[in-house]
DNA sequence: GTTAACTGCAACATGAATGTTGCAGTAAAT
DNA sequence: ATTTACTGCAACATTCATGTTGCAGTTAAC
């Protein structure tokens, strides 16, 4: 049953990260339904709803840490690692499209972690920056967003494009633009 | 007393969408207390929660059609229209903060005005790529969701950063990427 | 000054979401 | 075969948001 267990809290986390990105305030109920479970298991598993949404920031920060430790945002040329971590993040985003800017707000545990990682890219574009990969009068926050909003667009508004492609798009975007030379 | 009224009822508009964009689940009671306003009052104004939705809908969709309407999309070249657009929309954007895509799926009229000003703004995009102001190989769909992103970011990420500044990095971004020639 | 329109306040009814518990059934582990 | 760990189901209590109504006070208009 071991197995199984495992197999049905998961599948609660990924249904519910779903429906919860598209109405945050989609009810338990909804999500167990979905999920193909009864409303008390998932009331046994989680004790409250924080828990149960706790358990969807904690899935997709564990995600996003090990994209971030494989992109070697640190060591690796800089247009080797931004490729590698976008084509990392694209599928983390569509698995949980939870809002973790918005939504983890109550959470301070999950806020921190959110920080460190989101440092980590911070820093990884200042060295962009430093490296001469960005032109020298971008702001490097201006940049950290713009690449934000590219992955987060990417990721949801063209769900049909893959992970390497969309990795070409964004950061054909980022770096060169979309206008004619 | 009609001006009054008239005050309150924006002063309520405008304090709903601002607590909504944070949280769409706030509740009347919250909205009315920041408005500084009995929960009854609101409930006299609105009938029920969705026709306050649907007021705060209608005065971001009537603000952004205005926007849509001066920056003479089909008229003025592409470049002059592209920033009088973002110059325009900036503040929109963060007086109307909701997410439209969103919100609006339940109301099936504003949901029919949004598509109207997507299309237009579609329609403006590809005028861009017709007359050569972005590069041959980009789609349509996705410049135009890149714009999106860019806007959505300067707005809510940047709130310090006034709108012709706004248009200008968001037009830069979009058009010349932040990567180094 | 009287009327009309509005407001806040209190009280109420209703429904929905949350969270708990007891019970019976089932499948794996021992 | 028995124990263990689950599950679904039903029932329940509680809390909260929603929406309504009556009443008294205030302010603008006539």
């Amino acid at each position: 049953m071991r197995a199984d267990a495992a197999r049905n809290l998961s599948s609660v986390l990924r249904t519910g990260a779903r429906l919860l990105a598209e109405d945050p305030s989609t009810s338990m109920a909804a999500i167990a339904a979905a999920a193909g479970v009864d409303r008390t298991t998932v009331h046994r598993r989680f004790a409250n709803r924080e828990a149960l949404l706790r358990a969807v920031f904690q899935a997709k920060l564990d995600s996003a840490e090990r994209v971030l430790d494989e992109a070697r945002l640190t060591e690796a040329p800089v247009p080797v690692a931004l490729h590698r971590y976008l084509e990392g993040i694209v599928p983390v985003s569509r698995e949980w499209p939870v809002d973790t800017r918005r939504m983890m707000q109550k959470d301070p545990e999950a806020s921190a972690r959110r920080e460190t990682q989101s440092a980590r890219l911070s820093t990884f574009i200042q060295r962009a920056c430093d490296e001469g990969y960005l032109r020298a009068d971008i702001d490097a926050a201006w940049a950290r967003a713009v690449l934000d909003a590219l992955v987060d667009s990417i990721a949801h508004r063209f769900p049909a494009v893959d992970p390497p492609q969309a990795a070409d798009l964004v950061a054909d975007a980022f770096l060169r633009g979309l206008g004619a030379t």
